[in-house]
RNA sequence: GUGGGUGUGGCCUAGCGGUUAGGGCGUCAGGUUGUGGCCCUGAAGAUCGGGGGUUCGAAUCCCCUCACCCACCCCA
């Protein structure tokens, strides 16, 4: 026996009872976004494989093994997108935009995709809302992000003191090839003690020593060189700036030193934002400054902020803590067609109804009535409507209320919209 | 990429060497002639993820494989 086919590993259906949350947090983004004056673009979910390639470092793993690469039937190299600033960035490059009013402010939401093996909160098609600001080297404009971030979270009913933001500065490239200079050199001596996974990264990436788990509490871990100590005095002077504009918005924050980002495009602030207590991949959201990128593009050099969040991880928080609409959807109306004039005249009744509003669920004939009801009873409908061949030849309906204890009553056919435009602006 | 756990009808699950593989939810149909949500009755639906072994006999033991889950790794 041939087993039937599933979605592909890392990647989800999503059912109808599963939608309502999602389009929830969906409509709440786009609503805050517009708040701060950000507009939306979509870009195609695949683009030339350059654009990620050479933005993540040809060489590093996110390359090798976590992009979906293929090459179309023209021969181009195209990836499925695993992010959105380059895809942004490239827009922003390819329309240009550097000669509209700067900062151009954008948002988008979507499905991206990356090889990984999947796990809690991590998919291979996750889907990503994420806000960028570019063309701005402001620090008002990062905490302007930060403020939008902590705001979608608290729209969406997040209790405002229970996330946690930490943020971080890691200045130029400069900054941090003198700085892993400096923790080479620190952890040098101490290599024989510290994890595999530590002495690896001490030869690929030595600055993620500092967010090891396994060496969190290493000696050599706890009294590391800061990175905040090597930053130039702009950097410091730009981070000072980002930290009084949150100060000034009642914004708490953590700054956390071995927070880091590894490519060399990324400068100056990097945050993220971490529900409490949660277990291995718990970060919802995060961002951080790009200055570098739209460069590495071949673009004109310019300075950008954003942050993306994932939307499957929201959802599983919202759901943990009850968070979120959990009323079912149900139809306004059902109806019950009994008999061959009936039917064709419970599809009219129903077309008129859903004209003036209201939801209908036309009952498909030939099932018994009693099967009918006990369906429409189950459906969570507030009526039910009644269209036998008796009413159909007197041209009218009966309308039951499947809740409380009002009567139900006959109403002529051409009665119904009236009827119905009442009762949808009332709401039912 | 590494390690651990799990895998029985649509869903939850009992069974852990010999059962016609049991139950709950759900679905569908009935409970007299055109009126629901509760209740009652009945039906459909699984050869126990897949493959290979051990055994007189396997859902139950072993091996392989796949998938899912969890953690590590990675996290643009």
């Amino acid at each position: 026996m041939p087993t039937s086919p599933r979605a592909p590993r890392g990647m989800h259906d999503v059912l109808p009872e599963d939608a309502d949350l999602i389009r929830f947090i969906r409509d709440t983004a786009e609503r805050v976004a517009r708040l701060y004056d950000y507009r939306q673009i979509t870009t195609p979910i695949v683009e030339d494989a350059s654009v990620f390639l050479h933005t993540a470092g040809d060489e590093s793993d996110i390359v090798q093994k976590e992009v979906y690469l293929f090459e179309d039937r023209g021969g181009d190299r195209l990836a499925l997108r695993p992010e959105g600033t380059a895809a942004a960035c490239r827009a922003y490059i390819e329309h240009g935009m550097s000669s509209r009013p700067q900062p151009v402010r954008l948002f988008y939401f979507g499905p991206f995709f990356r090889y990984d093996r999947p796990q809690a909160g991590r998919y291979r098609q996750l889907t990503q809302f994420g806000v960028e600001a570019i063309g701005t080297d402001s620090p008002a404009a990062d905490a302007e992000l930060i403020d939008l971030q902590l705001t979608l979270y608290r729209e969406l009913g997040f209790p405002a003191d229970e996330l946690i933001l930490r943020i971080n500065s890691i200045g130029t490239a400069e900054t941090r090839r003198r700085y892993a200079e400096v923790l080479t050199a620190h952890f040098q001596p101490h290599l024989g003690t510290l994890s595999r996974d530590s002495q690896r990264r001490f030869e690929t990436n030595i600055l993620r020593i500092l967010d090891s788990k396994e060496d969190a509490a290493h000696p050599a871990v706890i009294v590391a060189p800061n990175i905040l100590d090597y930053l130039s005095e702009d950097d410091a002077a730009h981070f000072e700036a980002v930290k009084s504009h949150l100060d000034a918005l009642d914004i708490r924050y953590e700054v956390d030193p071995r927070i880091v980002r590894g490519l060399d495009y990324y400068a100056r602030t990097v945050w993220e934002v971490e529900p409490p207590g949660a277990g291995g991949q718990s970060t919802i959201g995060a961002g951080g400054r790009y200055d570098g990128l739209i460069e590495v593009l071949g673009g004109p050099s310019t300075p950008a902020v954003g942050f993306a969040t994932g939307i499957e991880r929201i959802a599983l928080n919202m759901r943990e803590r009850g968070l979120g609409s959990t009323e079912e959807a149900a139809p306004d109306v059902v109806t019950i067609p009994l008999g061959e004039q009936g039917a064709l005249a419970a599809a009219r009744a129903a077309a008129i109804l859903r004209a003036a509003g209201v939801s209908v669920r036309n009952g498909l004939p030939g099932r018994s009535m009693k099967a009918a009801m006990r369906g429409a009873g189950v459906s969570g409908a507030r009526y039910a409507l009644i269209v036998g061949d008796a009413e159909a030849e007197a041209g009218t309906v009966v309308l039951k209320p499947l809740r409380g204890d009002e009567e139900q009553r006959t109403v002529a056919i051409d009665d119904l919209g009236a009827w119905g435009a009442a009762t949808a602006t009332v709401g039912l």
